[in-house]
DNA sequence: CGCCGACTTGATTAAATTCAATGTCGGTGG
DNA sequence: CCACCGACATTGAATTTAATCAAGTCGGCG
């Protein structure tokens, strides 16, 4: 929760670099004014579903979900995301309340760019809106996707293709088998609309067959074609 | 099918200015170079699932439904679109072939922007950009809602949706009641990822509960608070 | 040591899909 | 004009899937 001094923050500076490439150092320089860094622990929120959006977030380091929470108490998780990627853009752009929430999965240090910054700069920076536009672009094609998923695919083909999903975001360890990130079964069936005991007993089923395995939290991808084929994607 | 000269359609550069509001006319001017208008009967495919985009869609006048084909042959529309509307800027954006098709309902009246036209103007024009990433960011917004949906709601939940969802877009007859729009009970299913039977059975519960009435594929709402009730609206 | 949170497993239930059959409407051609 | 065709709508029954409910287990931590 120490907030640093944007001086010390060299991290950021590249972190904005590699996400709107072709910045000029001296626009790095404008956008670094004027924000600040947090490290978030384990769990905490980044900001909350139905609070006003105060500005962007730049992930340095770190793990985040991004969910919804619905009256009943459901909650889906609409976006995995890593370090190096911008958050909460979309309730800014819109204009609205935030309609989900992001959270830590891990100790996790972002840098928080104030909205008139951000929107000063998408304003007057053609580059800026450009490379914006392309993230949402993508975001707007993963999330059409997880759309159609989740009407068509049973939840085995869902889970399967949550595990592919987790491994595109967060990659593998060194041993270039296991999943590089820590969930519970409860957030792996959220990324695949089910439920606990549904991704439970799928993934339970899915280690029988060796396709992946697993003791605790950390699952090895064992048969990554067999996943793939599993998981019957179309594009 | 007939394709005007850009001089005879007016209407487009309406089109142009309301969407990118704050447009100068002479920037309107150089939009309508180079573009075509068409005119597709019902039916007809304005582009296609898995073919590359040329450039982007402006609706001037009817009504566009966009789905996606599963290899099983399931169908989910992912979007419906009224005159006004811009088509076709993700699968651009992205650089990649179209993820869904989209299908004209009705007669329609459409133009087009080729790519590059369409590039030059938002490298070089950030109000334009701007204009698009509100677009990106609202639909964003509508399909992430949708994702939720999807994963929570029963299928009379969804179904109640669809319609304040259709009626959103398309508004009602001059009856102030009939939705304004005429779907297929398959197209309905597919809005609210369900299949054709189910939709029906929905349908003819909501007309007993005297929620909705219907004869034939008009439908009327006549108790719209009880239909918003029924769908279960979060925000 | 005992407790808490997460995990696991089995049994039951509910929801919605699938399958099958029939009905209706609009258009088309003899 | 009418019979027929095809597309879509409707209804009922069987089946499947996954949610829900209910216990019991495991592992870490105060």
């Amino acid at each position: 929760m120490n907030t640093e001094s944007h001086i010390d923050c060299k991290q950021c500076k590249n972190r904005y670099k590699s996400i709107f490439c072709d910045l000029k150092e001296e626009e790095v320089d404008v956008l670094s004014l004027g924000k600040a860094c947090k490290t978030y622990k384990k769990g905490e929120e980044i900001f909350t579903q139905g609070t006003p959006p105060k500005g962007i977030f730049i992930i340095n380091a770190g793990k985040v979900k991004i969910s919804r929470l619905a009256d009943s108490g459901n909650e889906q998780i609409v976006k995995m995301v890593n370090s190096g990627e911008i958050l909460g853009y979309r309730a800014l752009l819109s204009n609205e309340m935030y309609s989900s929430s992001a959270v830590a999965l891990e100790v996790t240090s972002i840098c928080f760019l104030p909205r008139h910054l951000f929107f000063r700069f998408i304003e007057q920076n053609a580059t800026l809106a450009g490379a914006l536009l392309k993230i949402a672009a993508s975001d707007l094609k993963h999330t059409e996707r997880k759309l159609v998923d989740l009407s068509q695919k049973t939840a085995r083909e869902r889970i399967a293709e949550a595990l592919l999903y987790l491994k595109e975001i967060y990659g593998y360890e060194q041993d270039q088998t296991t999943i590089n990130v820590i969930l519970t079964r409860g957030d792996i069936a959220n990324i695949a609309g089910t439920t606990r005991e549904t991704s439970i007993r799928v993934l339970a089923g899915l280690k029988k067959d060796k396709i992946i395995d697993f003791s605790g939290k950390s699952i090895k991808v064992k048969d990554f074609p067999g996943l793939v084929s599993l998981a019957n994607i179309s594009d």
